[in-house]
DNA sequence: GGCAATAGGCTTTTT
DNA sequence: GCCTATTGCC
C-alpha cells in the first residue's frame, strides 16, 4: 500500500474505513453534514486505484461544482502519489465532454454551442416575435422555466402538447416545439440538453451505450440528493454489468428541488439496486455540540426525512446567538460589530467568516456597511464575470467562429461594435435565410441575392462575413489564445471603450483584458487547447468555482452557494417570515420543508459559532414592510439559543473602531486597507477642480481600484476612480 | 439607423 | 435603486 494513503487511512474512523474498503457493487452512503463524505469519496477512489488496481481512466466521479471536482482531484492525487487521469466533474461538464464525441449520433455537430440562460431567453423572445405568438402577460422567463421543467421531467414537445390544459400551457407548447427545433438548427445545446440528449443517445443507440458502460467501470456520485430524474436515469444507463455505483448524499441537505432535484432518487436507489449496501455516517467532525443541537432540533420538524442521529465529539461550545434588530441597516451594522468583536476578542481572521442570506438582493446593504468598516470581503454570486455584457459579446464572436450555425450569437454581434447593420436589415436576412433553410451566417455570404437592401449595407455585411470567415479558417491553425487576442485587436474593442472614456467603459475594457488572460491561462493549462474547449469551460463555470477561498476576506453568499463549505463563524441574516422561509413557499408543505433544510445547511456550515439575525422591518423596492420573525427560530431548541435585543442600540461606536486599528497586527490586509480609505468616507465634503464642492455618496472597491461617487451642487452624481482624480478634502 | 431619455421590472435559489 | 429594453426623436 502507498505510504501516504496508509498513513492517512489510519486517521479515518471505523465506519469510514469500512465504507472505503467495501466490496464492489451498488453502495449508498447516507452522510450527515460534516461527517467527512468528501473524505470517504476521495479515499474510495484512491483505494480503487491503489489496491484494486483499477485503471483511473475508467473511474468517473460526479460532483456538484467544478471547484469541488478540482479539490477532489487534488486530494486523490495526493493519496495516490502521482497525477492520474480521472474523469471528475459536474454532470454537465462530464456529459458535455461526452457530447463532443457523440453529438453527431443525435443529429448535432461536434462544435455545438452551449446556450446559457441569457441566450435561451433571446431565442425564446425571437420565437415569440417571429411567430407572432401572443404571450399575453406571461414573461419569456416563465416560459423558459416551464420548458426547462418539461425537459428535466423528460416530457417531449409532443407529449407536452397532448397534456396541455391551460392557456399558458398551450402557449408554452407552441414555443417549446419551435425552441427545440431552433436549438437543433443553431447546433446548440442548453444546460438541460447536456443531460437529456446523452440520455436519448443511450436509449437509442446500444453501441454507444456499451462503449461508455465499458469505459466507466466505476461510478461515484457526490451530493446525490440533489440529482434530478434525468441525471438518475443517466446513471442507471451507465452502470454496467458489474454495477459498480457508489453514491453519497444527505436527504436533509436537499435544497435544489425547485431545479428538479428529486428526493425519490435516494428511495429508488434501494428499489433499483435491492442488493445495495447502505452505510450511514452520523458522526459530525465539524461543529460544536450546541450548533449541532440547534441544527438537529430544527430539522426534526421536517416530516419527510430519514431519521438520523447526528452527533459530535466536540465541546459544547458557545450558544447560538440570535440578534433582533430594527431594520436591514441595523442588521448590517450588527453583523459588522459581531465580526469585529470576534476578530478582536478571539483573534480571528476575515476568512473565518461567512455571511449567508436567502436572496442575492440582501447583499447590498451588508456590502455597504462592511465596506465602510474597512474590512475586506468577497461576494460570491450576483452578476457573474462571464455574464457581463462585454464578455458575452466577445464570447458570441467565439461561438460563431466555432459554430457558424449559431444564429443567436450572430445576431448579438453583427452590429457590435456598431457597423450600421440595424434591426430591419437583420429581419430581412433572417426571413431570407429561414426561407432557404440556411443559417444566417451562410446567407450573409450570398447577401447580394437578397433584394431590398442597399448596396452600402450589403458591403458592410460582406465585410463582417469576411471577418468571421477569416477566423473560421484560422481556428485550426493557430492556438485559441492567439486567435482571441488577434480578434479582440482587430475589432478594436478596447480602443472603443478607451475612447468612450467613462468609468463603465474602463471597467468593460478591464474585464475584456481579464478574459484575454483567462484564455492564456486556459491555453497554458490544457493539454489539447481548443476554442470549443475554452467555451465549454467558460459556459459551465459557476460562482463558487471562481471563489478564492484563500484570500483573507469575509465571504458573502447565498445559503444555496454555501452548500459543501465550512467556516469557523457563520452569520445568517434575514430570519424573517416571507424571506426565510421565502414567501412563495408558504402554502406548500414540501417547499416549506425545503426552506427549513436550507436553514439547516446554513447552520451546519459553522464550526465554532453561529449568529442569527432577524429584523422587524425590511425594505423591498423602496417600500418598507414590517416583518415577523421566522417560524424556524422557535424550532431551535431554546436551551442552545442566546437572545440579544439590538432594537434601541446606537451603533455608532467610534471608540470601538479606534481600538480595532491597534489590535490587528495579524491582519496586514486589514491594516493597509483601512489606512488607504480612512481619509475619505461616505459623507465627506470634497472640492473638485472642475465641478466644485460636492459630497461623497458612495465608495466602491473594484479590484485594485476604488471608485467614489460624488454629488455636486447641481445634484449630479459623478463617478471617479480615486487614484486618478485630485480632490481637496474639506 | 443611432442615440438619449424613459419606462418597467426586478428579487428565490443555479447547472 | 439598478439594469435593461423600448421608445421617440434626430
Amino acid at each position: 500500500m502507498n505510504k501516504e494513503f496508509e498513513r492517512q487511512f489510519q486517521e479515518l474512523n471505523q465506519k469510514q474505513k469500512e465504507i472505503v474498503l467495501a466490496d464492489g457493487g451498488p453502495i449508498l452512503v447516507i452522510a450527515g453534514a460534516g461527517s467527512g463524505k468528501t473524505k470517504v469519496l476521495t479515499f474510495r477512489i484512491a483505494y480503487l486505484v491503489n489496491e484494486k488496481k483499477l485503471d483511473p481512466s475508467r473511474i468517473v466521479a460526479m460532483t456538484f461544482t467544478n471547484k469541488a471536482a478540482g479539490e477532489m482531484k487534488e486530494r486523490v492525487n495526493g493519496l495516490i502519489g502521482k497525477m492520474i487521469n480521472l474523469w471528475i466533474g459536474t454532470f454537465h461538464s462530464i456529459f458535455a465532454r461526452m457530447l463532443r464525441q457523440e453529438a453527431p449520433s443525435a443529429g448535432y455537430g461536434k462544435d455545438f454551442s452551449i446556450y446559457d440562460t441569457d441566450d435561451q431567453l433571446r431565442l425564446i423572445k425571437s420565437i415569440i416575435e417571429n411567430n407572432k405568438i401572443s404571450v399575453d402577460q406571461y414573461s419569456a422567463k416563465s416560459v423558459l422555466d416551464e420548458i426547462s421543467r418539461a425537459k428535466n421531467n423528460l416530457v417531449s414537445p409532443d407529449a407536452y402538447r397532448d397534456s396541455a390544459r391551460s392557456y399558458f400551457e398551450e402557449i408554452v407548447s407552441k414555443i417549446y416545439h419551435e425552441y427545440v427545433s431552433n436549438l437543433q438548427k443553431n447546433n446548440a445545446f442548453d444546460f438541460d440538453d447536456l443531460i437529456t440528449v446523452p440520455l436519448r443517445i443511450f436509449s437509442a443507440n446500444k453501441e454507444i451505450l456499451e462503449k461508455y458502460q465499458n469505459r466507466f467501470r466505476y461510478i461515484l456520485v457526490d451530493e446525490f440528493q440533489d440529482t434530478n430524474r434525468a441525471q438518475y436515469l443517466l446513471l442507471r444507463y451507465l452502470v454496467g454489468e458489474e454495477r459498480n455505483i457508489f453514491v453519497v448524499g444527505d436527504d436533509d441537505q436537499s435544497i435544489y428541488r425547485w431545479r428538479g432535484a428529486d428526493i425519490r432518487n435516494i428511495l429508488d436507489f434501494e428499489k433499483d439496486f435491492p442488493d445495495a449496501k447502505i452505510f450511514r455516517m452520523e458522526q459530525n467532525y465539524r461543529s460544536t455540540q450546541n450548533i449541532l443541537a440547534a441544527a438537529n432540533s430544527l430539522v426534526s420538524y421536517n416530516r419527510s426525512r430519514r431519521e438520523k442521529n447526528l452527533w459530535s465529539n466536540r465541546e459544547p461550545g458557545e450558544k447560538v446567538t440570535l440578534i433582533e434588530v430594527e431594520n436591514e441597516r441595523s442588521e448590517a451594522k450588527a453583523v459588522v460589530e459581531k465580526i469585529k468583536d470576534e476578530v478582536f476578542k478571539n483573534k480571528r481572521s476575515f476568512q473565518d467568516f461567512a455571511i449567508l442570506y436567502r436572496t442575492n438582493a440582501q447583499s447590498r446593504v451588508l456590502e455597504d456597511q462592511i465596506r465602510q468598516s474597512g474590512m475586506s470581503y468577497i461576494i460570491v454570486g450576483g452578476l457573474r464575470f462571464y455574464e457581463r455584457k462585454e464578455i458575452k459579446d466577445i464570447l458570441a464572436y467565439l461561438k460563431l467562429i466555432t459554430n457558424s450555425r449559431d444564429d443567436i450569437s450572430l445576431k448579438r454581434i453583427i452590429n457590435f461594435p456598431q457597423r450600421g447593420i440595424g434591426q430591419r436589415t437583420l429581419e430581412k436576412v433572417q426571413n431570407w435565410s429561414s426561407s432557404k433553410g440556411m443559417s444566417m451566417f451562410e446567407s450573409l455570404r450570398d447577401i447580394n441575392s437578397i433584394s431590398d437592401i442597399s448596396q452600402s449595407i450589403k458591403d458592410k455585411i460582406l465585410s463582417f462575413y469576411k471577418l468571421i470567415k477569416k477566423y473560421i479558417d484560422l481556428k485550426d491553425t493557430i492556438s485559441p489564445n492567439e486567435l482571441v487576442h488577434a480578434l479582440v485587436d482587430e475589432i478594436s474593442i478596447l480602443k472603443m471603450y478607451k475612447e468612450e472614456g467613462t468609468i463603465e467603459a474602463q471597467e468593460r475594457a478591464a474585464n475584456i483584458r481579464e478574459l484575454l488572460s483567462a484564455v492564456s491561462e486556459y491555453a497554458r493549462r490544457s493539454e489539447t487547447p481548443s476554442l470549443s474547449g475554452f467555451l465549454e469551460e467558460v459556459s459551465l463555470i459557476t460562482d463558487i468555482d471562481s471563489w478564492d477561498d484563500r484570500a483573507n476576506a469575509i465571504t458573502l453568499m447565498t445559503l444555496h452557494s454555501a452548500k459543501g463549505l465550512e467556516f469557523p463563524v457563520v452569520l445568517i441574516t434575514g430570519l424573517e417570515e416571507d424571506l426565510l422561509p421565502i414567501a412563495q413557499s408558504r402554502e406548500d408543505q414540501g417547499r416549506l420543508e425545503e426552506e427549513r433544510r436550507l436553514f439547516y445547511v446554513g447552520l451546519t456550515r459553522a464550526k465554532d459559532k453561529v449568529y442569527l439575525f432577524t429584523s422587524q422591518r425590511r425594505s423591498l423596492f423602496e417600500d418598507v414592510r414590517s416583518r415577523l420573525p421566522s417560524r424556524f427560530i422557535d424550532e431551535i431548541e431554546p436551551e442552545v439559543v442566546q437572545r440579544i435585543n439590538y432594537l434601541h442600540k446606537n451603533n455608532r461606536q467610534k471608540s470601538h473602531e479606534k481600538r480595532l486599528y491597534d489590535c490587528c497586527d495579524h491582519h496586514p490586509d486589514y491594516e493597509n486597507f483601512s489606512q488607504e480609505e480612512s481619509d475619505v468616507t461616505v459623507g465627506t465634503w470634497v472640492f473638485h477642480q472642475k465641478y466644485g464642492k460636492g459630497r461623497v455618496v458612495k465608495i466602491n472597491r473594484v479590484g485594485k481600484e476604488i471608485k467614489i461617487s460624488v454629488k455636486f451642487g447641481d445634484n449630479d452624481i459623478r463617478k471617479f476612480i480615486a487614484s486618478y482624480t485630485k480632490f481637496t478634502i474639506l
